[in-house]
Formats: C-alpha cells, structure tokens, sequence
DNA sequence: TATGAATGAGACTTCATTCAT
DNA sequence: CATGAATGAAGTCTCATTCAT
C-alpha cells in the first residue's frame, strides 16, 4: 500500500499548480493527479480547496522565513544583517519559483495594510525579524531615530512587491543590481550619516 | 427601443463589477444585468468574456494615460513634469477607485518585464512618456546619463506597484507622504548634483 | 425550439419519480431525463432539489384538496358531505397513484402535530373542510358536542394514513370494505343515537 | 484489547442514529464513530449499510415483541389481554424513543399488506398475537364473529400509526386520551353489545 | 481482529456560450 | 437588435466499500 503522503508533498504540488494556473483554475483534481491520488483521496488531506490553498500559502511562507530567519542569525553586525534579510529573501525565491509566482498572482498575500490580512500572523512575525532589526540598530546609533514599526511595514511590503515583481517567468533570469540599488538605497535612508 | 449601448459603458460596468468581484466570480451575466440587459445581448457586444475583460482594461489604461498625458504637457520644465506625471496618476485614480481595484486584483496588467505583457502596446506609450522626460532631462543636462530605457521601466513599474498598493479600500485615506517621499527620492536619483 | 415546460408537467414528473425511487435516490438527472431536458436546464425551473420536491407536493396536495373540495361542495347534507369528503378523497389518490406513493413514503408530510408541518397552510385548509362540516353537523343537532378541532384533527389524520396504507403497490386494488367500515365507524362515533 | 462488540450494541446504535438522522443521511462512518470502532472495523460485523439497516430494525421490533409479549401472558381475561396489548406497546414506545423514531421516519416497515413487508415474519408474530386473541374471544362469545384476519391487520397498523404518530418529537409528552379513546372505540366494536 | 488509506461512482450546482424566435 | 431557453462541460464534495498491512 502507498505510505501516507506527507503534508509537505501535498503543499507543495499545490502550490506549483495553484501558481501555474492560479486558483480558479486549479482544480482538486488536477493537485489529486499530480500527486497520484485520487480526488478523494486528496479529501482526506485536505478539508476542501479554500482550505488547502491558505495551508499551502502558509506552509510556503513558513517555510521562507524559517531559511531568512536561519541566514540572518548567522550574520554579525546590523548593516549586515539587513543586508543579509533582503538578499537572502530574494535569493530564496529565485530557487522557489512555484512560491515566487504564487505571490506573484495573489497579490492580496501581503497587504500593505495589516487588517484584512488572512496571513497576519506569519507576516508578523516577518516583520517583527525587520522591526527588531532597526530598533537595534536605533539603539547601537547605527539608524537614525525612526518611527521602527512603520519604517518596518513599509520596506517590508516595498521589497516583497519588489522581490516578487522583479523575477521573470520560470528562469531566474533577473536584475540583481536593481535589487542591489534598493537596498542600498533603504540603507542609506537608514542610516545616520 | 433600447438605443444602443456605448461601449465605454459596457467597458464601464466591466471594469467595476472585475474589480469588486474578480474576474472568474464575475459572471457575464452580472454585468449584462448590471447594464440593464439581457446575457445574450452583451454577446452582441463583447465577443467572449476574456475578451470583454481584457478590452475593458484597455479602455481603463488608455483612458488614464491620456488623462495624465493631458497634464503633462500642460506642465512646464522637466523636474515639474516628472512630478506632475506621478502625482496625476497617483491622483487619478484616487478617483477612479474602480480601476485601481481591479489593477491591485490583477498584478500581472503590469508585468516589469515586457514580454508576456498583454498590454505591452498601451503600457509601451505610458513608459514611452516617461523615458521621453527622462532622455529630455538628460539632453538638457538636468539629469544624469542613465540608462534611459532601464530607469523608465523600473521608475515605471515601481510606481505602479506603489500607488496601487498605497490605496486601501474604497476609501481613498492613504499616505500621501509617502509618495511625496518616493518621488523626491527617485527625483534626486536621477539629478545631476 | 421546444416550448416552456409547464410547471405543471414538472412537478407531476418530479412526483413520479421521488414517488418511485424515494427523495435521496431520486437525482436532478433523472427528473430532467423523464422530461427530456437537461439537468442544468431544470435548474431554470427549479431553484434546487429539495425546493422542488417540496414545491412538487405543495402542488400535489393543492390540486388532491381542490378536487375533493369541489364534490364536497356539489353534495347536499351534512352526513352525506361527510362520506363524499372521506371517499373522494380516497378515489382520488387510487387514479393518482404517484401522489399516494410519495405521501406514503414521507410520513412527514402528514404530521399529527401541527408543530413542525412544513405544510401547515396546506394541510389546515383541508382540516378547516373537516372541522367546519363537524361544526356545521353540531349546530344542527346531528351531531354530537364534541371537541371540533380535535376531532377533526385526529379524524384527518387517520383518514390520512388509513387512505395511503390500504393502497396497494401500483394496482390499485384494495379493500374498499375496510374503508367503508372506518368512514362508518367514525360516522357513528360522532352522531347523536 | 477491545472485546468483540457485542452485536446488540451494534444494533441499538444503528437504530438510534438512523432515528435521528435517517437512514441516507447517516453514514457507516457516524456508526462506527458512536460505536467507538472504525468504520473497516464495523463492516465485520454488518455485511453492508442496507444490511445493518434492516437487521436493526428486526432486532428493535423483535425485541418490542418480545416485551409486550411478556405482559399479555401475565394478563387474564380477554379484554384485559386486549387492553394490555395495547398500552404496553404503547408505553414501551414512550421509552424506546429511538425505535419510535424510526418506525415514524420508515412508514414502510409497518405495510398493511402483507405483501412487499420485508418484515412480514417478525409483523406476522406480532399480528398472530392478536389474531389469536381475537380467535380466542369468539370462542368465548365475548367478541363479535368477525373476519379475524382482517380484524386483526386492521387493528394491528392502525394502532401502530397510531401510537407512532400519537407521540411528539423526543419528549413523550403526548395525549394518551387519545389512545384510551380509540382503543375503547375498537374494543367496543369487537364485543358483543 | 483491526485499521488507515484509497477509491469510484455519483450528487448537486454553476456558467459561458449558442440558438431559434 | 434582442432575448428566453437550452446546453455541456466542468467543478467541488460525499460516501459506501475495499484493500493491504
């Protein structure tokens, strides 16, 4: 008998397809054929297409900051860290196409705006890794005394569109130097000169 | 009898019910009801629903750029032309909220890189104003020798994703310093010191 | 281009067949089949399967007391409009065997509490026939004082099953005796010896 | 480990769910859930759902037989056996409120006609009783000569739709006048005057 | 004996699209 | 031009039943 599929499969394959073909288009049973099963049998998995879309969303996001999170503990220094935060995001996704592109079509993933928003909880703690990075940094007087928790929305929502929009396709084929400009350029803004 | 309907009202009406519903929940039978017709005699004006959706934002694009258009050229000097050309944007659709909900459902309407853009000709005269300033700027001296195509596309596309994003809801509240703040810094990006 | 079903023509079909095969077994398929349609064009009829089985017994159950109500007012007498109301209603459902089937099926059609009767506006006109015939029987001193309503009520309602239980499968042979001795037996009961 | 599950657990469980959900809407699953066992586990002891259907039915009807018949032999006298007979069916029912249930939804396990009765050999012992009661009071004089067959399935599911209609939801609240009225109308034209 | 996993058949429902009038 | 009616393809979900362990 076929072992168990593991839950990690399941949100995978689901979203490679919902990032193929977006949600509407994606059918239960299409994420049933890719991993070999039955329709029904994904039901078991799954308590229905909603549901296992928003897991899958969630599980990818996790997934992300848990590599993020893994770079930048290993990194010294604040200019590094931040550094370390942007281009460790970004190159994530370049290995990650499926999540890449799922973000890419349901923009509604980050809003700019926290209410409304069905990931709130893992986009937090996003944001909080940023957050407690420039309130260190306002401590050390390496940043200047900023408003921390909207300085941390707004750079975190302005890379993720920016992250997102800037990979083409399915190749990796991308501007890094845009990316490098961006940083440096919110770094610079950090800063106290 | 009916007169017959102008298509910039079957655009119209389109345009709002993709917006607040998405394209796949909207059904052609809302917007022939919503136009006050029947589902068979919409077909007489859209020639299938992909269609009709993507005409409709055609109409929306082209119908902002020639706004904005209208106000560049009225402006005088390079640098107040290039603020002009990103605060009317901003400030069109401020008012026409039905296009920027349907621009922030559907981000792929604005892909950063030109192939597969499915309004790459009308997003082609919109970039083409802004590399135009910025290739003025330079033969004037005002701005740096930069890349012209490159920096239009990014300014482009980065603007985009702001002013959608910067919106929330139907209200219009939003942060309009924050835009001053990003135009000032992309200004002073391409000025000469 | 085939003309508009009837309503008629669908619910007698719906009848039939939930009559025969029971509500569950009974699918929008067959229903459609048996009225050569398709099951998304019965959709156009029907708002969804239970609706139209409950609107199918509405229809059943108004046209059953319409017909009995019609003899009864042509019959001089109160115990002789007593006997018409008992045995046409009767002769009634052994011509319309579909409607008997499918009261015998769901009891609940029938509830002895008027509490929970999904159709109580249908099932009280008929009762109120009863009820008034009983009232009119007392005034006029052939029959006995007794609790009207109740006496309706309980008369009904074993008219009722008695009427559905003594039919036999799709012939409509039955032991009209038996009949006759209820309808007597509960005559007797009410008149003054 | 779990001892063999005894078959009128199974039984009594299946009634009371198929009761209160009838029987489409409850699944093998509800069962075995309720039974605490899986639902493999309990297609050992039942062959399939239809199977288990009926065979609880047999075991709740026998098992109500059984009781009621009990009572009748500890009764002397004809009419007392009579009136025995039915006031413990009934009051047997007021306990069994599960069993009730499901003779209420499943009118056709009590058919007047012996015919298409998938339970005629458990109905038939019940009727017999009172055939033979019936028999038994002729040759006593104290009842009428009356067809004794026919009396006795007349009587027989009139007091069965009876009692099963006579009582309210899952309180037992309920007019047992009612009762004492129609058993005595029925006694009544039994005896001898 | 027990069970987790799998499945196939089917249920209801929605909609873009066509067609006959 | 206009439309009511019809349709077909597809979609989500449920469940009795079987199978491999």
């Amino acid at each position: 008998m076929k072992p168990r599929i593991p839950q990690s499969e399941i949100y995978s394959t689901a979203i490679k397809l919902f990032a193929e073909k977006g949600y509407e288009k994606t059918t239960m049973n299409d994420i049933a054929e890719d991993l070999s099963v039955t329709k029904s049998n994904l039901y078991l998995y799954a308590e229905n297409k909603k549901n296992l879309y928003e897991n899958a969303i969630r599980f990818g996001l996790t997934r992300w900051h848990l590599a993020v999170n893994e770079k930048v503990k290993k990194t010294v220094g604040i200019e590094a860290k931040f550094r370390t935060l942007c281009f460790s995001a970004y190159n994530y996704l370049k290995e990650e196409g499926n999540l890449r592109k799922l973000l890419h079509r349901d923009q509604s993933i980050f809003p700019i705006n926290s209410e409304d928003d069905r990931f709130s909880d893992i986009n937090y703690t996003a944001m909080t890794i940023l957050e407690n990075l420039i309130i260190e940094g306002i401590q050390q007087k390496v940043f200047r005394k900023v408003d921390h928790n909207r300085a941390a929305r707004y750079i975190y929502s302005v890379y993720i569109m920016f992250i997102i929009k800037t990979y083409v396709k399915d190749d990796t084929t991308t501007d890094d130097n845009l990316l490098d400009t961006a940083v440096e350029l919110n770094l610079n803004g950090l800063l106290i000169r």
